[in-house]
DNA sequence: CATGAATGAGGCTTCATTCAT
DNA sequence: CATGAATGAAGCCTCATTCAT
């Protein structure tokens, strides 16, 4: 999994089996004694890095009492923490996004891993200007931008602390 | 080229160079005629799609003295409407936008052509919250936000034109 | 033994040992702590399945006084009705028949195993028009209208007697 | 097709198909740009040999005025030399014949090559005690015993001819 | 003796690219 | 300049067999 990580990271979705199997020390033929398929393997991990992803933005969640604006704000840096501190875990989710072998039903399961941060969004913009729009179109906008940003923290880490802060409060402009 | 958008379209990057040739009705042998490489062919294909739905953003713009809110509006509208009604084109842009064979050369030349709308951004944003971001960041965001609206667009055409507005207050409020 | 019977009949040599184990319900080691290798598991399951072939023909024999029509009538009856009853069994055994993995060894092996058979037919031919062929010729003329007359009892099950007792006739009008 | 029925016939099915390319002096890719499939490849190489065999049991055939017992043995001696003469077709007909991969379209084809032989057969056994048997029973009944003779031919070729003319006889007598 | 993960050679097939015609 | 057959490297996956536990 984490060998897989780091060979997709530099190779891109294109990255040989066996690529992955010598970078985990283990035989090309032992890949299939726990993946089935390639495929198998990129759902599998599409999962594992979702579902870490999210784990990394609701860590340490402030209560509600502290208002929704600072859970919103703490589970946002969380996430671009994350994907800034694992550049390799980010690049490779981020070609896994865009592949035709991630199913369905692995989509779906990686969304449910986010149903926090959704209900984070939707009690952020309930009152907004947002609050006829679907939810998910919401996330999606909100996903997006985060991509943008962690992408410009990672080409410019002397402001990384700066950037994540402009797209928040854009972000939250956009919200409320 | 047109050959190139439908085939990439709908197998994605990993379409054999003979299945475009044959959908363009050449041999395979021509297509090399032209282009010297795969890759080089992906490469103009992203340009030639990039400046295209620059122009599509572009065309008709009104004049200054309208207001820059309502030129970026239009423009918004533009580059949606006209990746909406192009699907192919939009689906090819995406699979290329991600590929590793777009040298960075393309993706500068690229950027150029949309310089028409960077400035209007630039313009939209210079007395705002975002006033002291880099403008690639910025722009970054705006395209980041126009491809989800795109997504759901397409996948909710009866609700297009609201998606599309809403998303258009939403960018909006983030820049002024 | 009888899990490979099975595997062997629905995939074919082709089979995997893991999924004649997994049939036989033990380890793919374990597989090997009996057979030396798939050749040799393939070797014993020829040899089990042609004695038993050869036991099902000559079950039952009438003594030599009722006449080696008699006995020969018998012996085929037998012989066909075994291997309509138990398809899988058969069609393994044509599968192994014709593999290269069975050694000549176990050819001659199972050859004698049909010894009292092959008497039975020398006895019928001696004073026919095959007298001066070989035996070796006769008995594989046999086999082979016996393995064609099967086929077609299993095919067209409602008629499998009346193929059986036609080709019956027509390999006694050969042999006297 | 030459070259695949020497590899086949000296290893059997499981032939690589890098190896009937280099047999046939090109290049393993380009066997691919002739058939679609190894399967493919099997099949019609299949109904080549069967169109072949049929062609020179028929080639040469007596006029029904010598009597069809006459066109028969014709058509059973140039059958029969045909595939002592051609060793290595013989043999991978063999191997075709039980193959999976054969389609049972490929198989139709081929029976129908083989309908010159099946009209003589019709006609020499319809007043004979087979009469009654389905044709195509009476047909495999006949090509199980040529396959079993052209083996005995094969293997004892000083006495090839006698071993076709016993078998004639044989066969003779199972149809009239 | 049983287990089952590990091995790695080998098979089929794809495809970007070349080149003789 | 067009053609399309030829190339062969490279990829995914299977499977008989081994061996540490």
């Amino acid at each position: 999994m984490a060998a897989a990580t780091r060979v997709i990271a530099a190779e891109g979705l294109g990255a040989a089996t066996a690529a992955i199997a010598q970078e985990a020390g283990v035989s090309n033929g032992s890949l299939f004694t726990y993946f089935e398929t390639k495929a198998d393997l990129l759902n599998h991990l599409y999962l594992e890095l979702k579902t870490e992803m999210a784990a990394a933005a609701l860590e340490g969640l402030p209560s509600g009492e502290r208002g929704v604006r600072a859970q919103m704000q703490h589970a946002w840096s969380g996430w671009l923490r994350w994907a800034t501190s694992c550049p390799e875990k980010r690049r490779t989710l981020a070609h896994l996004g865009v592949s035709d072998d991630i199913t369905p039903e692995t989509r779906e399961a990686a969304r449910r891993t986010m149903i926090g941060i959704a209900a984070l969004l939707e009690h952020s913009r309930e009152n907004g200007p947002l609050r006829a729009a679907p939810l998910g179109f919401v996330s999606a906008l909100m996903s997006a931008m985060a991509d943008t940003t962690i992408d410009f923290m990672i080409g410019d880490p002397a402001n990384a602390d700066k950037h994540c802060a402009t797209a928040f409060e854009a972000l939250w402009r956009m919200l409320v």
